[in-house]
RNA sequence: GCCGAAGUGGUGGAAUGGUAGACACGCAGGUCUCAAAAACCUGUGGGACCAAAAUCCCGUGACGGUUCGAGUCCGUCCUUCGGCACCA
């Protein structure tokens, strides 16, 4: 017998989407559930296993919230630009644009043809410039709040594709595209001050509802660590070098100072003096090293700049290094050495012969530093006192000298928001020679002027919207900020979008520049300020932005005023559970709540966290327990499940293959399995529909009514393994208990079976009502689908169990098992009684006793 | 090295501190069949005893601890997986 035949499936689909039954309204008097999984990257490998997870899971949690009377918002959409299409546009020549078409209604038949309950209606796509406008106005909202900025930075650099690559795009330190070794290189970019908002990023996590080790990849990842910024004076100049240490208390075992080679060239005291050939030398022989072999090489290397700088506490004079090991992006770029109580500098001074003086009792440093604590020795100011108290000491009188002061260091860096590529956003952003030349740009504006003076009054969140226009005030005024920016302007926010134009070649340029900066006609423009000659910003935005806001926009899809009504906004937010991939719990989650913040800032949300929960699905490797790859010829392709089985299978597998969070491995005979079950269902379903027995026994009641509680306990706590193993169970009542089933229970059973396998629920669904039609005079040629139905209510007058097994222990050993009428459960007396009397209790009864009595549990026998 | 998660039958896995192994797979035997497949029925952690029933002992990575009672809580260790890492 075949099941799930698709055309049978087809006609519900067909039916389900004619009727729009999975609609959401916005403002409604039933109480809001949005549910949200994210959007896939419609790529032409269309969606796979690890996908249908994702999606079928959180579908029979929303269609379930659905049949209990809730306001549902579960959307769907497209995260369409990225790499992928590019690159495949790279050698076809066919436009990112007719792939990504191409791609989606692909995805889109497979995502309807697993019976996803989806509001269409709301589908966005990220690549549709009535959707990227408000991603580039976001942008400019970033910008005018000095949260973007322009910036020399070093990039990875592919000396191959002649291209720059986004830390993403660098694998295992070599280029993605072609395999060689990336460099480092300084060019401009624009990046976002996500270290802006790194303390919210981490106090607010005690906010929402995240799994315990996602809270902490975020907080690992945003590195908060307490320490101090200490001034070292250039000895005979006015320069001095500032380090970061997270501890200060070291400061007597300083033996050298280092700095990286990078930051190097830009010191202005190492260009004033004779040796500058010679580290300069250096400094470019360490940067043409790709990052990887730099980060590899176990000698550190360095070179002696010949200065020597003060140390604030003694005025020691000590030598000054350029060092492989020292890293521009962590701390200030500069180190002070302490061989005895680091290992890295101990090794570093090993080698090049600098003294190690221990500073800090314990260990032995003439084999290894201590990184230990203990008391201070060899310390004037902080002598003897513990590591803690020593600490503190030191940075008072650092700060009372003006040397130093207490600061963190983050690990998280600010986001690098330019990608040289293609296929995505553009940057809506134009540069005015001109202007630039008079040191003007936006900051210098009126609308800067007066952004600062009426600073957001009307926001909810007065206190953060001024607190936000105050540090841009700060930064306006810093001269460095703004001659950086000089000659930048948004475009006016009403000719957004800027919508990509078409171009010949999606190479870079050789200078690394985007392919958008051949396009001359486009590049080229008028100054929003002076109306002078301006040419385009040509970078794209990375992949990160659209997904950034994407679920605000779900709320309102087709708002052209605004990203999304706030009304609405209001209404839905935040989303109630968000589940997606655990690849995107550090970046993708920290990046949209660094935007959502920001939008909160300027009272464009009325939120200020976007997700209150947020789960993480686990990957599904292959049969042979190995990661699914092409290569390994072990990737599973959910629409063969379909083909085969049908999708109440694809579902009902997925759901059952293991634990939601874990990651599990794919089992063919577990499909079988699942497949098997479901033939059994529709028999039995099919015998029960044809004995016309309109009510069951009491025990079929009573099991029916208990399953009600169970599934939809185990629904809510994604225990969607355990859920399917209870319809199991019941499924294997009924067949020795045919006689037992009326068309009330079927009727439940299928109505909780509708979530998890809706083609199989509704197809019987529609036979009940057939088979009562007659009785109840229903109107036959109206549809009403299963999946409109109500969830079905527990009876509450169900006694728990008819009979019930007390559980007999002596001194905690199981030695016997009674039962007695499920209404005696809590009677002690009774029950104590009635287990005294046991031959096998008496037999080990012990002289002396007490009885512990657990109602329900267990009766336990100890002896005193 | 740092942070996090997890270790249960032949396999995937169940189990608010209260009958360990639900449910499923696999395997074995059986019914049906000329035969096979499908479907259905029975059995299935290890061991002792046994014709059988019954009974008993052991058993959740290792060792301790808390408790009347521990797969579950606490401590130490081992292993596996995930994240970060020349992070100052």
């Amino acid at each position: 017998m075949s099941i799930d035949n698709s055309k049978e499936n087809k006609k519900w689909e067909d039916l389900w989407l004619k009727h729009e039954i999975y609609k959401s309204t916005d403002k409604d008097k039933r109480k809001k559930r949005y549910i949200l999984v994210e959007f896939p990257y419609p790529s032409g490998e269309r969606l796979h296993v690890g996908h249908a997870r994702s999606y079928t899971c959180l579908d029979a949690v929303a269609r379930k919230h659905r049949m209990q009377g809730e306001n549902v918002l579960f959307p769907f959409g497209w995260d369409a630009f990225g790499l992928p299409a590019e690159n495949y546009a790279l050698k076809s020549g066919i436009h990112p644009r007719v792939t990504t078409a191409m791609n989606i209604t692909n995805s889109k038949e497979q995502a309807i043809s697993w019976g996803l309950s989806f509001d269409w209606n709301r589908e966005i796509n990220t690549t549709d410039p009535e959707y990227y406008k408000w991603t580039q106005w976001i942008f400019v909202q970033m910008f005018k709040h000095g949260l973007a900025y322009k910036s020399e930075i070093a990039v990875n650099w592919c000396p191959s594709c002649k291209i720059n690559l986004a830390n993403e795009e660098v694998i295992d330190g070599k280029c993605e595209r072609c395999g060689t070794e990336t460099e480092r290189r300084l060019q401009k970019q624009w990046l976002l001050r996500i270290t802006q908002y790194a303390d919210r990023l981490i106090s607010d996590l005690e906010k929402v509802d995240y799994r315990e080790d996602i809270k902490h990849q975020q907080i690992n990842w945003i590195g908060r660590k307490a320490g101090a910024l200490i001034k070292f004076q250039i000895a005979e100049s006015d320069h001095d070098v500032e380090v970061f240490t997270t501890r200060p208390e070291t400061i007597y075992g300083v033996t050298y100072l280092a700095v990286a080679p990078e930051y190097a060239e830009s010191l202005p005291w190492v260009q004033n003096r004779s040796k500058k050939e010679q580290v300069f030398e250096y400094v470019r022989k360490v940067m043409r090293m790709s990052e990887r072999s730099r980060k590899q090489e176990k000698e550190k290397t360095g070179m002696e700049t010949g200065f020597k700088a003060l140390n604030p506490v003694n005025g020691e004079k000590i030598p000054v290094w350029v060092c492989d090991y020292v890293m521009t992006d962590v701390g200030t770029g500069a180190i002070m050495g302490v061989p005895a109580h680091d290992e890295r500098d101990f090794k570093f001074a090993h080698k090049h012969n600098l003294p190690i003086r221990q500073v800090v009792a314990g260990g032995d440093v003439s084999h290894e530093a201590y990184e230990g604590e203990g008391k201070a020795m060899n310390s004037e100011l902080i002598q003897g006192l513990e590591t803690g108290e020593a600490a503190a000491r030191i940075l008072g009188w650092l700060e009372e000298k003006g040397a130093g002061k207490l600061s963190y260091s983050l690990h998280l860096r600010d986001w690098v928001f330019s990608r040289q590529h293609y296929w995505g956003e553009p940057i809506p952003m134009v540069f005015c020679p001109k202007c630039a030349g008079q040191g003007k740009s936006w900051f210098t504006t009126r609308e800067a002027q007066e952004k600062i003076r009426n600073a957001n009054i009307e926001v909810p969140n007065k206190h953060k919207a001024l607190e936000l226009t105050k540090t841009l005030e700060q930064r306006i005024l810093n001269l460095e900020f703004t001659a950086g920016m000089a000659g930048w302007y948004p475009v006016p926010e009403e000719d957004l979008p800027v919508k990509l134009p078409e171009v010949e070649k999606y190479q870079p340029t050789q200078t690394g520049e985007s392919p958008l900066a051949n396009v001359i006609s486009w590049v080229e423009t008028k100054c929003p300020e002076c109306g002078g000659k301006a040419s385009r910003e040509t970078d794209t935005m990375p992949n990160w932005a659209g997904s950034s806001w994407y679920y605000l926009r779900y709320c309102d899809p087709h708002n052209d005023k605004s990203l999304a009504d706030k009304d609405k906004l209001a209404y839905w937010l935040p989303v109630d559970w968000y589940n997606g991939g655990m690849e995107h719990v550090t970046l993708h989650l920290l990046y949209s709540r660094f935007w959502h913040k920001f939008l909160y800032d300027i009272g464009a949300v009325p939120t200020d966290e976007p997700y209150h929960k947020r789960t993480s699905h686990g990957v599904i490797l292959g049969p042979d327990r190995r990661k699914m790859s092409k290569s390994k010829g072990n990737v599973i392709n959910p629409d063969d499940v379909v083909n085969k089985y049908g999708a109440d299978t694809l579902r009902m597998y997925e759901m059952f293959i293991g634990p939601f969070e874990q990651m599990v491995s794919w089992s063919w005979e577990g499909v079988e399995g699942v497949n098997r079950y479901l033939k059994r269902v529709r028999v039995l379903a099919e015998d029960t529909l044809s004995s016309r027995r309109k009510t069951g026994s009491n025990q079929a009641w009573a099991r029916i009514n208990r399953l009600i509680v169970r599934i939809d306990k185990d629904l809510e706590e994604m225990k969607f393994n355990t859920a399917v193993a209870a319809m199991m169970e019941y499924t294997n009542w009924w067949m020795d208990h045919k006689d037992d089933m009326g068309l009330d229970g079927l009727e439940i059973y299928i109505k909780i079976l509708a979530p998890m396998a809706p083609f199989l629920a509704e197809e019987t669904y529609q036979r009940l009502r057939e088979t009562t039609a007659n009785q109840d005079n229903l109107n036959k040629n109206e549809f009403t689908s299963v999946h409109l139905q109500s969830w079905p209510k527990a009876d509450a007058s169900v006694t728990p169990e008819e009979n019930v097994t007390v559980v007999v222990q002596i001194n905690g050993k199981l030695r016997d098992r009674v039962e007695i009428p499920g209404e005696k459960t809590n009677d002690r007396n009774y029950i104590e009684k009635i287990v005294l009397e046991r031959e096998k209790v008496k037999v080990k009864l012990p002289e002396m006793y007490k009885i512990i009595f657990i109602p329900g549990k267990i009766i336990n026998i100890v002896g005193v």
